[in-house]
DNA sequence: GAGTGGTCTAGACCACTCC
DNA sequence: GAGTGGTCTAGACCACTCC
């Protein structure tokens, strides 16, 4: 079983280190390659194939960030043993799932106040006390049927009018970067598993002590201080996650 | 606020594309360089820091791995904006992580049998009708505390002697590999919450219906054909997956 | 047509591994 | 000391963007 031809043309569109990238993925899925076996070194694959060195190190770096092999300075290019066993979980923002999923999306702000901050928040965000927040809580659905339930609170510096449009349908990030004057450079998410209480399970349409997915975000600054955050419930009947690893999928999101 | 040199040492140690990269990545997380801001032209940037273009873009190419900057093919470089809304979760190994924490990891295997593949495993999975597979239930304990339960299914193809130990602490495709000719190339995870029943409450030691974690894992060798189906089971109260995006920790991993 | 990043060459010297 | 990948140079030509 050919899987693809073993030569480069040069007079091709597709790049060279390209088309020599292929032939290793080829040998290596093929079997024709094991795992931990070395390639020739970089020298004579050059000489090989008639391209320069540099050509082939830089298929050499496409081979290594897609997990196909790795080198050892020194002593050569080795193909790599596929990674299966960690789990690595990717959501995209919901709000775009449902969009590519052709539902009609709509957001229910349910609250919204703006507060000092208390005991509470120093202790468990950071955020220092008598600080101005805004407080949020919107469910959002899909086709009408309620999905996820969220709460937010983040540091709300700017005294422009608040739209209640512009409050419904934002991320945390967005919610902080349009609101205050404050710029988000990183996020910290924790996913956990939990039982949904009497006011979640009414808000969610589901029963008491069904179990769904709880994200609770932290987004901080530049300077590692929070400034905003956010729990997201996620009905448990109507969420998983999905991750593909290994070699085949691996180009999917290329 | 000075986060570092701003010029190239070229008598040091430190490579000239990573002093380089370290220039933009302080520029960029200090605010001096803005989102969507250009970077100038790699020409110009080489005679700037009076290096070579290739050294200029092994930077950039550094940049752009790390999520700082993106390039548009005739029009230059630009600055990034830092992607916070996306989720990606990781969980390693669970065996690895007990380790790391210093708890003492043991596995305790419930049941285990040969069985020839019903209508059941060929329709969830694909797996062949009457084919030969070990069906295995496993319970994981840290520090004698009962963790995950795991189900497996897994075609069986060597007759050698099974030996108990070999079965309790692998994970699926460990097990495909030494339990089988075949070669797992490929895993698809599906991350879902459930509510525990009868029997996995007593073995898990909570309540009944308590929220889980529930991992679905297929393993499939190089042609994408099904060869394992493993379902785990881990303690919410015990299991949350964190994860970190943005600017700043993205290089804890590197 | 001017400006930009993408690809490619033919070299050079280095640090590291392994004997 | 021989073999290997890592870094770096000084060029070349190309396709693409934008005017």
């Amino acid at each position: 079983m050919s899987t693809g031809s073993f030569t480069i043309d040069k007079s091709s569109v597709i790049p060279l280190y390209y088309q020599l990238a292929k032939i290793f993925k080829d040998q290596i899925t093929s079997g024709t390659l094991q795992p931990n076996q070395s390639l020739p070194p970089e020298y004579e694959i050059a000489k090989i194939y008639g391209i320069s060195r540099p050509t082939v190190r830089q298929a050499i770096a496409e081979l290594t960030k897609d997990g196909f092999v790795y080198t050892l300075k020194g002593k050569g290019t080795f193909v790599s043993v596929p990674q299966l066993d960690d789990i690595s979980f990717e959501l995209d923002d919901f709000r775009k799932e449902i969009k590519q999923r052709g539902m009609k999306l709509s957001s229910k702000l349910i609250r919204v106040e703006i507060i000092k901050s208390d005991a509470m928040l120093e202790k468990k965000i950071g955020i220092p006390l008598d600080t101005d927040c805004l407080f949020l809580k919107v469910v959002h659905f899909a086709d009408d049927e309620p999905l996820v339930f969220e709460e937010k609170y983040f540091i709300y510096t700017k005294n422009k009018p608040i739209l209640e449009s512009e409050l419904e349908g934002y991320s945390l990030s967005n919610l902080v970067s349009s609101q205050s004057s404050l710029f988000p450079a990183m996020s910290e998410k924790v996913l956990k598993v939990s039982a949904v209480n009497q006011e979640e399970a009414k808000l969610l349409n589901v029963e008491l002590n069904s179990p769904v997915f709880l994200v609770e975000q932290i987004v901080f600054d530049i300077d590692e201080r929070p400034i905003g955050w956010g729990k997201s419930i996620f009905r448990g009947d109507r969420y998983k996650l999905t991750n593909f690893s290994g070699w085949h999928k691996k180009d999917k999101k290329l």
